[in-house]
DNA sequence: TGAACACTCTATTAAATCGATAGGAATAAA
DNA sequence: TTTATTCCTATCGATTTAATAGAGTGTTCA
């Protein structure tokens, strides 16, 4: 399941990339039209900011901004900073391998052969997509 | 994330289609060879049982077996009754749907329409892998 | 200069979920 | 009748998630 921290995290991205001017949008603006707890968003857009996608400004007339071209940011990166590991059992994580202790051989394991190829596939997926590509137009 | 329930369950799975005979297996056995709890694994077998994956028997000499084909197990199926809907999100489920009730219109979405993608090509990983696929010979 | 504005940061809370366990009931075999 | 095994339900503790609180920091502008 999808955690409501990265679905509102897409949200927000895809109204400041929809947004016609790069100008700083409030986060009241954004939790408004985007049905959000505004106390939330706050704390996601505070790590959009942290890892380099979105840039702030304070003070009156202060708010986010994108920082990259839409069409630059890879739903791949966005994806691992929200929500974490794309695979859904560390030990096919290519970001966040990790060994599981009860499994004596992973080429024999029934889950890890399955899980390769459910990584594979929805990592296809979000390397073929960019934010300027969810936008609908 | 992968549930334990569902990794442990396709451990089991795999375990029985593995038997060269179709007689009925301990939990204790199974347990002791994929290093599971056998107290939680006891309640999956109970699930698996009750929704048509395993027949079991009691008493001495009793256990567990499978009472399919194990190529004729999918893995939609098995997912779903293990893990739950295979989407990321409700809305855009086929088994388990629903609205979200933040968004206007799902078809201007991004969230939506991500996750269609990620919905169908994960799916696809689990139509085309039956219990059999997954034990290495 | 100071007041209003809007982001920043950290801590906390409430609810939900997960993994695991407990302990007895039911059933079958020897 | 004893022993072996599954069946069932309840509960627990830890973790995670979503949301909130509230004081702090920097900006703008009159």
């Amino acid at each position: 399941m999808l955690s409501k921290k990265t679905k509102y995290g897409l949200k927000a991205l895809t109204y400041l990339a929809s947004q016609s001017k790069r100008e700083p949008v409030q986060i009241s603006q954004i939790a408004r039209h985007e049905n959000i707890s505004q106390k939330f968003l706050e704390t996601i857009l505070l790590t959009l900011r942290k890892t380099g996608f979105l840039g702030s400004k304070k003070g009156k007339g202060g708010g986010y901004y994108l920082i990259k071209e839409p069409s630059e940011i890879l739903m791949t990166t966005v994806i691992r900073v929200l929500e974490g590991p794309i695979a859904m059992v560390p030990c096919v994580s290519l970001n966040f391998y990790e060994k599981c202790d009860d499994c004596p051989d992973e080429n024999k394991c029934a889950v890890h052969k399955l899980m390769l190829q459910v990584r594979d596939s929805v990592l296809e997926v979000y390397r073929n997509n960019t934010l300027a590509d969810l936008i609908s137009e």
